[in-house]
DNA sequence: ATATTGCAGATTGTTGACAATCCTGTGAGT
DNA sequence: ACTCACAGGATTGTCAACAATCTGCAATAT
């Protein structure tokens, strides 16, 4: 047999399934943008499927908040504006806070190993002035931290922030080479306190890192009078 | 024209999502419950519409964590065990502290006026040993709040773990009358505290209600010593 | 010139039919 | 009594055709 693992990849998944997660790939990687049309024709013949299998994965897909469906008019990405990334981000901080705290108490050997190997694979990229890599590992090592949480829930409500925040255009982590070193300190001061299993001092290390890159929004949407940030607590 | 606004509902609302409405209501208030399998043509019979749309509707639930999906097998009514419950209990922790904090920091005339009511009406309700009723208004005490909170996100975040939560078979909230006044006193307590603009008092009074639903949860999940009793609702 | 109307193409909404898969119960064989 | 194989029915998976709606453009009227 030629493809011995597409059979069983079909046993398990149905094509709905399938067809969600290639768009949602492609939403998050930015290959769809933000505002751009998806066309149930197009993306049948594209992924060699019928419309149905497409129609059911624009429904989950706007009920986890990547596309926006309009009767008769199709379905589009999502834009987020301001407001919204602004909100999420603030919500996204206290769940930082709580990664932190159970993080801390909780972290075991492999758990401690990969987040280890993360941050080795981030000195190399800055080494390289690799941005897309490290934006990519930067990812890694948060979802990694939300997971290992231990909490389910947690990590979920955690990704489902996270992927809709990627909707948002102008990304604010344009790290060139001295931000990302910055944060690669950030970073490695976070794992530090992880590993010294220190709940408080992790959950306020994670709650600024989050925090930052919330200011950095705040200066994008008010870049006139510097810093009008009503930032609570 | 017999039903003028059976068109206007249709002109911006399409079939799965009237499906998707209505199948969500029908779990949520228990009708149709943790467990049950939910068939196709059934259902495509009983709101006469085809199949397509069911489906559709299918895999917005399931996104939403209403309902599970097993390719070749069918759809059932998704069923939450204890870890699960555990987990979400303690993320809506954390949100009902920073829904308190903003609501403190934030409450409006008409907002203050809205809790007011719902207390005004709770209190009926105590009175008249209306359980089904307290339980509903004390969703709505919650949600309002959430709403309050003026960030969407935290309100959307909020209500999915809520409604995911409503799917657990031995819920905890079995008030009877003496339970039933004690929760009316701790909710007109939150309420006084976000009156009088004080967010880390209200923050803290939400954090406690929220711990005691997790606590009740807990004698159930680990029957120590005291009862044995398994509550079925 | 501006606004309006009507048409044509494109796109989505819905449906019913057909194919593939799973579940149940029946019976033969051990 | 137990296991296995195997129909037969039920249920889901996928598809292609048909209906309804929207969009853009051109022609017409004011």
């Amino acid at each position: 047999m030629a493809f011995p693992q597409a059979l069983s990849v079909l046993k398990s998944h149905s094509l709905p399934s399938l067809v969600q997660e290639e768009l949602e790939r492609l939403i998050l990687d930015g290959t769809l943008a933000p505002g751009e049309p998806l066309r149930e024709v197009a993306l049948a013949a594209q992924l060699g499927v019928s419309r149905g299998p497409i129609r059911e994965a624009f429904r989950a897909l706007e009920e986890k908040g990547l596309v926006r469906v309009v009767k008769n008019v199709g379905v589009h990405v999502r834009e987020l504006d301001l407001v919204e990334a602004d909100q999420i981000y603030e919500v996204r901080e206290v769940l930082e806070v709580m990664i932190g705290e159970k993080v801390a108490a909780t972290l075991d050997a492999p758990g401690e190993k990969a987040l280890k190997k993360i941050i080795a694979d981030m000195e190399r990229a800055v080494a390289a002035a690799d941005v897309g890599r490290y934006t990519a590992l930067n990812l890694a090592f948060h979802d990694t931290l939300a997971s290992l949480s231990g909490n389910h829930k947690l990590h979920a409500a955690y990704n489902r922030l996270v992927a809709e925040l990627s909707l948002f255009r102008r990304q604010t982590y344009i790290h060139d080479q001295g931000t990302m070193e910055v944060s690669l300190g950030e970073h490695k001061t976070i794992l530090d306190a992880v590993i010294a299993r220190k709940p408080a001092q992790a959950a306020e290390l994670l709650r600024r890192h989050a925090a930052d890159s919330r200011r950095r929004l705040h200066q994008v949407l008010a870049p006139t009078s510097s810093s009008e940030s009503k930032q609570g607590r």
